[in-house]
DNA sequence: AATGAATGAGAATTCATTCAT
DNA sequence: TATGAATGAATTCTCATTCAT
């Protein structure tokens, strides 16, 4: 008697939630191309065979992470359903940028190797452009809401600034002071510094 | 009639920057793992065997990219002796980071996709500490001698905002606007601006 | 109520002979190692499992194609039944055997594939030599009933002959002209024309 | 010092014939598919890497069989140059057929598995096409000239005996009596014969 | 110093076959 | 009987590195 449709899902369901979260792992750990299919299958306690029953090449366990982080990571920004007050908008953008990352890191780790390497960026480069045209738009938004001066530019600079503390905190983990920046960072972008500044 | 030594290592010179020339580039466009030794010679004109000659192995060119790059990249933190003026140096810091990024975008990109990499991290650890370290004392100098409450958090905000905006660079090219930028980031750490936060 | 024994054993043969059926004719479409089980499986709609049900390894699948054309091929070449007339015999062997191909092209193209390829020979081997034995003999005694000289020899023309067309025409298909050569070869081995050549 | 630039030619030469010589015994007799880059090394005495060294795949060496042989057998073809009279030409198409095969008989047999098989088709369809072709033509110009019926049709059978009896010579091998059946052919083509048929 | 042929240790991928249910 | 998840051995191909000359 074969195993029920909805048995052999979970089964599925099941390995291949495993193999991403390994696969992510160990991206995140010794890069993309320092892992084989064999560290993946290893680590996910599987056959190297079984992890082609699942996904059809190394790249496509990649774009899966990629696919899942995305629709995950587009929720982040999307603040403007959250308050009307473009001031509370900045600070829940930044908030929330700030935790995701902490709870995300291995995901963002992978993903800063990967995103310069020209030889992936046709997987990638969705992903960059998907997510950082949304990151703008909504912080322009924000700013012109405010009456910013230059809101583009200076939506530039803030997700600059954010993708720079990611990228250091990425790499220094622990020893970097990720509560105090935010708190600073925090202070730069409330009301009263920015009405400050307005007119720069 | 032999060349004179003088000769000779002047010719060993030329080749070995030949060579870290062709592979930087190459690095910086195919990604370190895509590139191989055989492109690397062949784009420098010379036999495989012979980059053996030059370099123990493909890590070992990697490695004097970096290290030349490291010693020039310092010359640029090195704003203190232009000018005794913290505001003044503030300016020059970030101008001719902008400067450097932008003369050596190969390096930087190449070096982003490296950084993260752990595999790789006992090549660029040394060369991100050393330089990170560089970079931030010399931040935290001038923020002190402005007399800027927490000189470190501001510095990490600074030199993120920095990196931030490089990644966006490398990645986006020609299409993002670097100078707008840099005028920008000039103003909010031009003087004024700087006096109106400094009890931050 | 359990279905009887008949029923049983009859959706039985119905399985087995679908999946000779579509094993047939992927192997004619995309070689014999160009399809997999699971090819046959899907096409046939079972499980991959359920296939190793029927058969133990995919070379059974294709022993029992083969010898199931056996059987039917075999038939063909059986033209003394059909008349005591050796001219007669003669037409009918080849209007049968041009009938045959292009009923059973799918067969013949895997088959021809296959033939020549040792390693499989233990399959095809038997199937060859049976089959082009029974073809031979009644060849030979029909021009040594017409008492035609060296009837062995001819015999091996008029198969090759037969063989050569047959091969063309799987080869080429529709762009095949094989109405006319089939009149011509007809002519050729009419009463009126093997009677000039009987002493050649 | 370094070899000089004939040296190495040489080199590559000589490898580059013995992996073709190997590779062509190991299709002939293991098939195509059942023969692995490794068994090819291995009987060449090098190594796999090696062989990708001059051959960029699996495949090119095959082409490369092809191309070489095409050229070989389309001069067999041209007997037009040999003689003007069509009945000698006819002859010496056959006898130089015949030899062509016996001496050839591994390429034959690597090819005749091919020549069906749909998945290699890319590979062998030139091939068989720019062969098939030029045979044709030859055949037909032949008959023209002899002032046969049909000269077409005509020709597709004398091709197909051809094809046919080579066939079965490369299954059969030694216990082929191929002499007396190319002198059987020899005499079925000879302008004695073909006089009685021609209006056939 | 210089060449490029040669090696060999992996890497990704495929697929016939087995197995638990 | 039936399913399809799981295995593992084999296969193609890559490339840093070595070596003979």
């Amino acid at each position: 008697m074969p195993r029920s449709k909805e048995q052999f899902k979970e089964m599925r369901e099941k390995t291949r939630s495993i193999i991403l979260e390994k696969a992510l792992l160990l991206f995140a750990n010794k890069g993309f191309h320092g892992t084989s299919i064999n560290d993946i299958a290893n680590e996910a306690g599987i056959s190297k065979g079984l992890a082609y029953n699942y996904f059809e090449s190394k790249d496509a366990i990649l774009q899966a992470i990629i696919d899942t982080a995305l629709t995950a990571g587009l929720e982040v920004m999307n603040v403007s359903k959250l308050s009307d007050d473009p001031y509370k908008q900045l600070e829940l953008l930044i908030v929330k940028t700030f935790d995701h990352i902490q709870k995300n890191d291995n995901y963002w780790r992978m993903f800063s190797t990967l995103m310069l390497q020209p030889k992936l960026s046709n997987i990638t480069e969705k992903m960059v452009n998907e997510f950082g045209t949304n990151a703008m738009n909504e912080t322009i938004k924000i700013f012109k809401k405010i009456g910013i001066r230059n809101p583009e530019t200076e939506a530039l600079i803030l997700d600059g600034v954010l993708d720079g503390i990611i990228l250091h905190y990425l790499f220094f983990k622990d020893k970097y002071p990720i509560k105090k920046v935010k708190n600073k960072l925090l202070k730069k972008y409330s009301r009263e510094e920015l009405e400050k500044i307005k007119v720069l």
